[in-house]
DNA sequence: CTCAGTGCAAACGATTTGCAGGGCC
DNA sequence: GGCCCTGCAAATCGTTTGCACTGAG
């Protein structure tokens, strides 16, 4: 009775899957709208908002004034270069450690799939060396 | 000729360095507005934004809506709980290492002083065991 | 048939900006 | 005295919401 199929939301999905960009909702909003024309904002980010809360998709948080979205939710984790702001995907992470007593202590358990990472790009790390 | 120290700016300063909480603009407006109680709020966000670039500050991207400010700029990591939204300061992460061949080749510099890092804090994980 | 989902437009809330006046250097 | 900074108000922009309608189950 709830969570209904609809063509909004499967396609929503499938475009967001097919990019290995990170787009956010007016860029995922430009995307559907070559295939449903008629399709609105706040339908997009309603379904975003769905898709999220589903674990289908996962919503970046690197850029301040407006989310991006990842379509791929094979654990990775993303580089953000706080110079110029590109973001690389990592998907060899399965094994980060990180050696603090005080995380150890406090009883957090990370979910490092989901990790940013901030710091300089090969590009950005040259000129600031 | 640049970047003069108004009375303003250094009060910001030193309210946001006076805490451990980790505030947002508007909660640093009210702070700063009991000391100067004609100050504007956009005087605040203009202010942040220069001690950030400055690097006097960090802002923080946690939250998906507002920002917040840290003015403890003591190389520490974040706990973040995606449940509660509980953030813990982690002070000796000197040595967090990442195994990953991809970062490796990929020439990036990771800054992981100011790495926020996701999950789920002790009572949350608990309930979602 | 029912009600979750949609499209549209208006509302919202955080942040930014234009501008005239103020005060640091 | 120059001009960076401020306070105020209005503008901007990403996101959310109200509402009547639509279509999936």
């Amino acid at each position: 009775m709830k969570n209904r199929e609809t063509n909004q939301r499967s396609i929503i999905l499938e475009e967001l899957r097919k990019v290995t960009t990170h787009p956010t909702a007016s860029d995922i909003y430009e995307m559907v709208k070559k295939v449903l024309p008629r399709v609105g904002l706040a339908t997009v980010y309603r379904n975003l908002d769905f898709l999220e809360k589903k674990g289908e998709i996962i919503r970046l948080k690197f850029n301040f004034q407006k989310s991006r979205y990842d379509g791929n939710i094979e654990g990775h984790a993303h580089l953000v270069c706080k110079c110029c702001g590109k973001v690389t995907d990592i998907f060899d992470v399965a094994d980060i450690k990180i050696k603090s007593e005080q995380l150890r202590n406090s009883g957090f358990k990370p979910t490092l799939e989901f990790i940013e990472i901030p710091g300089l790009c090969k590009k950005c790390n040259k000129i600031y060396r």
